[in-house]
DNA sequence: GCGTTACTAGTCAAACTTGATTACCGAACG
DNA sequence: CGTTCGGTAATCAAGTTTGACTAGTAACGC
């Protein structure tokens, strides 16, 4: 599965109520247009969806006050709200290289308690080293990696890169078991939206060089 | 874009000439089906779709030799080869955290010539660095990084796995200057394809602990 | 006043992906 | 000798993603 809907019910949890647009313009607000397929036919199309299937309440609204069609908005459900921690926590717990539900839900951490954050990112590196081992026993025959010829160099590609992984969970986990960032319960919530008719300093257009979306 | 259509042209281009179920095989003896969406549906798609495209001929086949429905067998055209090179040496070059399409032009790396994949690898390291200095730049404002909260720790993330790319990429170019694994034009090719009748040891069913595909 | 540009907000068809399901055949079983 | 089982090979409907496109309003220059 990938990131959009998590990203979508995260934006509209944080605003209370907030409409397509403004959706699309938190997610660019948070590069999320970079590492995820935040696209606006995605975004509208996992509103109207998760609308129909009850996560999210859709109010018929007024002309836009800035221009442009009429806005729908649309405001979390209770039956949302669960299936928005539901994927933070597995996004956090579960290793499988998929980059853009971790990165979503690091985006949305501190909306957990403070030790269960931490709680789960050491199930992570469990995880990883679980996968690890299951991968060097598997793919690793009796035989001796030189029966794999350069198709060995993949399973090195992962391997490696399961281990810069858990390296920087367990900076993280360090930093906020240090006090880092103001998590759930803690007193005033970091806020990762835009305000209305705020600028948005990473507005969509230039890309990173070396890109090929 | 996702690996399957590089897969594909790949799997059938290694064969000569091949059908669905044995492009399938393949795929799931590389692993492909841990790291890539090579699922059915989406091989008889891309195979279908390319044919079209004329990037594959199709011949239609008699009555399968082993029950089931009869098969279609596939070739690849002129244009097939170069659409297969182009997408191996662009996913060796560019930096786009994309791990399937990497994946794959891993596995196919050998095809081209010795020099050509330590130059397209030493790109990749450019345009890894490239890409770094610019998230540096462009992500964390002039008012530091605190700014950015905990949303920091996503392009601290990004960083880490970068560098961890970068470093791996650097011990492949090493190894491969080393004279490890046999290149394009240098005699006996490594062969990564299952042949007819051939038992696959590497099936689908097992799942690794901590996957949530 | 009036065209032109720019921004807001969303829609749409075409392509792709998914997971389940179908259809066919051979072999084993009782 | 029928029937159930397992492997082969592919299809299908439902859901998702994409990139281009539409349509409305405001603001600007002249």
């Amino acid at each position: 599965m990938s990131a959009i809907r998590l990203l979508v019910l995260g934006a509209v949890r944080q605003h209370g109520r907030a409409h397509g647009y403004q959706v699309r313009n938190d997610l660019e607000y948070w590069g999320a247009h970079e590492w995820s397929n935040a696209k606006p036919g995605s975004i509208y199309h996992a509103l109207k969806q998760m609308a129909k299937q009850g996560l999210l309440i859709a109010h018929e609204i007024a002309p836009s006050t800035a221009g442009g069609p009429p806005r729908t908005e649309y405001e979390i459900t209770e039956a949302g709200t669960e299936e928005y921690f539901r994927l933070v926590r597995e996004a956090l717990t579960s290793y499988d290289q998929q980059t853009d539900m971790k990165s979503a839900a690091i985006g949305f951490i501190v909306e957990l308690p403070r030790a269960e954050a931490v709680a789960l990112l050491k199930e992570r590196i469990r995880g990883i080293e679980a996968w690890r081992s299951s991968v060097t026993e598997h793919y690793v025959p009796d035989a001796g990696p030189e029966q794999l010829g350069h198709i060995g160099e993949i399973m090195n590609l992962w391997l490696h890169t399961a281990d810069a992984e858990a390296e920087w969970t367990q900076g993280l986990i360090a930093r906020i078991e240090g006090g880092a960032y103001t998590f759930a319960g803690e007193g005033e919530p970091f806020v990762g939206v835009l305000a209305e008719g705020e600028e948005n300093p990473y507005a969509t257009g230039e890309k990173h060089p070396g890109d090929t979306h």
